[in-house]
DNA sequence: CTGTTAGCGCGTTCAC
DNA sequence: GTGAACGCGCTAACAG
């Protein structure tokens, strides 16, 4: 096009920016080539792809990626949705999938559910018009409507943090009720006499609720006759406090337990200084167990009993079963149990 | 255009997905009639708008995003800059940023700089190939390549969570140095004779550096004569764990200091059950402070003495001024001091 | 290895 | 209130 049709045509806003066409404009190539030395630069000459490379610097060029996008048809984006985003354990698993992913050029888009599967559902819809390259997700219960986008959407989808035979796509997990019976295991070969599962199971947490499942699927195979016991709240924070609040809870109920079982470690962690606090000795008067193995469990005195699973592990390997697949590799195998481990500090 | 015609137009990939068009055709409107009535269903007639709707349902439509980007030249998306993701208090403010921000329908893009200058400048420059419509930074010290990107950008840009004279837009923090001077007052007020400031600067942490900073100024102005102390690491991640290895580094270059000063709250919840195990009295014979009012300051025995921010605020007040500055409006002022809080616990 | 051509799916402009 | 035409900036396809 030359400057009079361009002046002769109909102008429209630009971005005023820098665009490709000035680059192969100033390094004297095609457009076509400045693209190729972007993507694929072993392809192009050596010469050309020094002059574009100087003419990017010299004009300050940056890639419009939405442009980019709507052309190959490739966003370089993957979605994660993840329950909470501040003061969350599932921040360290967004690290690990996104230290790996961007090293293949994709980014991550970060949207979360407020552990509600109908925000879930919102928040899937929503960014699935970014139309990302493929997902990630916390938790392998959904609503049929998320599992029918995402089908529909025909990207990999990676999800995490649980178990099912199922899965949309492929899993990274582990067991959240496996892990609660072992706990269970571990208190019976401990000697504790009436354990008491203490959590808050919100709405949308299914990892919690299998926590509670497995507790209750371990009392009744280690501690056959033994009634379970139960303190579980639906809406309280998973904080510190909540875990001060709950032992004053359990302690109500069943004041004769010789071991608490939390859903998480910053209950435990709160319960455990509340104890301290009110001269509750721990283990001898009241054992404490928690689930995550969180920094503070090895800090506390004393160190927390907990399970250790692999947070930040779950991210990296679900990143590179997608990069894998976005290669279109097939992949070995659907699902990837990461396991976890029972660690035995002073609490229990 | 025709079937025919397509039929003979070279046909390249197409996303295969359901287009505006589509619905268009399902809808008996034009493709123009389906963009109002996403955009601005008050200026179509009742009819058009239930029939589009009723064509979006049934052929499961979702907007392409890119496609809407690269044609109004709004990506409504914003780009957020933290020094890190995971374990880290600004997960708070990008909540409270994020909380605003999609209400009004924008997404927040998240990079992170692992406080490094270097790396916020890769992340700045890649994340502006993708367009965002604003810009939020944690810090106010930026290289001056990222300045000049963002001024170039021409985009509303806040800074946050520190106190400069010359943002590079507009700026919602607060002062660290003021908050660190102030508790050298209450030190004194307290009557402890020789405060030692602790932490962990690592390079590209400017906020910590400042927070030094106002330490030693404190000590100049409320205790004249003393040689102020410091014990600073600058490759400690801001762990409990290090705040146990900055205790015992404390004590050994400073054995007669009453009241340790550390940067952070995690530092200093880590110091203080170390102090705890080892039979340490807090605060009698060794006071500790922390910095950040996090959840385990209250919940520790005794609780930690510290200065509360504004998290998640600076990051909701952020979002707001960025919606507002979208809208065209003009800002009332280029810099919001959202203030801190000193909180006197047991432990100083 | 490089250039030409066409079009990705949408929003803006303008005419009705 | 609605539709037709056009182009946003880039890349796939193809030809040389």
């Amino acid at each position: 096009m030359t400057d009079f049709d361009r002046r002769q045509t109909r102008r429209r806003f630009g971005t005023n920016s820098v665009t490709m066409a000035d680059v192969a404009r100033v390094a004297g190539v095609s457009a076509q080539t400045v693209s190729r030395v972007l993507r694929e630069p072993d392809s192009c000459s050596p010469q050309s792809v020094e002059r574009v490379r100087e003419a990017i610097r010299s004009t300050q060029y940056v890639q419009n990626h939405a442009a980019s996008h709507l052309a190959s048809n490739r966003s370089m984006t993957v979605v994660a949705v993840i329950p909470q985003i501040a003061a969350s354990i599932f921040a360290e698993t967004l690290q690990g999938l996104s230290n790996v992913l961007l090293e293949a050029g994709y980014q991550v888009i970060i949207g979360h559910s407020d552990y509600s599967h109908e925000r879930e559902e919102a928040v899937v819809r929503n960014l699935l018009g970014r139309r990302p390259d493929a997902f990630f997700l916390v938790g392998t219960q959904h609503t049929e409507a998320v599992r029918g986008m995402l089908m529909r959407a025909a990207i990999p989808v990676v999800e995490s943090w649980a178990w099912t035979d199922s899965p949309i796509d492929q899993l990274v997990g582990f067991s959240n009720e496996a892990a609660l019976q072992e706990a269970v295991a571990y208190a019976r070969r401990r000697g504790y006499a009436r354990p008491t599962f203490v959590g808050s199971v919100r709405p949308g947490d299914d990892r919690a609720r299998e926590r509670l499942s497995g507790y209750l699927a371990g009392v009744a195979r280690h501690y056959p006759g033994f009634v379970p016991r139960t303190v579980v709240a639906e809406d309280l924070p998973y904080t510190m406090t909540s875990g001060r609040v709950l032992l004053a809870a359990a302690r109500q109920h069943h004041p004769d337990s010789d071991l608490l079982m939390f859903s998480s470690d910053l209950l435990a962690a709160g319960a455990l200084l509340a104890c301290e606090r009110e001269g509750i000795a721990v283990p001898k008067q009241l054992a404490i167990m928690g689930f995550g193995d969180y920094e503070v469990a090895s800090e506390l005195n004393p160190g927390l009993t907990t399970i250790a699973v692999p947070t930040v592990r779950m991210g990296e390997e679900a990143a590179r079963i997608l990069i894998r697949r976005l290669r279109n590799e097939t992949p070995a195998t659907r699902t990837l149990d990461l396991g976890f481990e029972l660690v035995a500090r002073g609490s229990a």
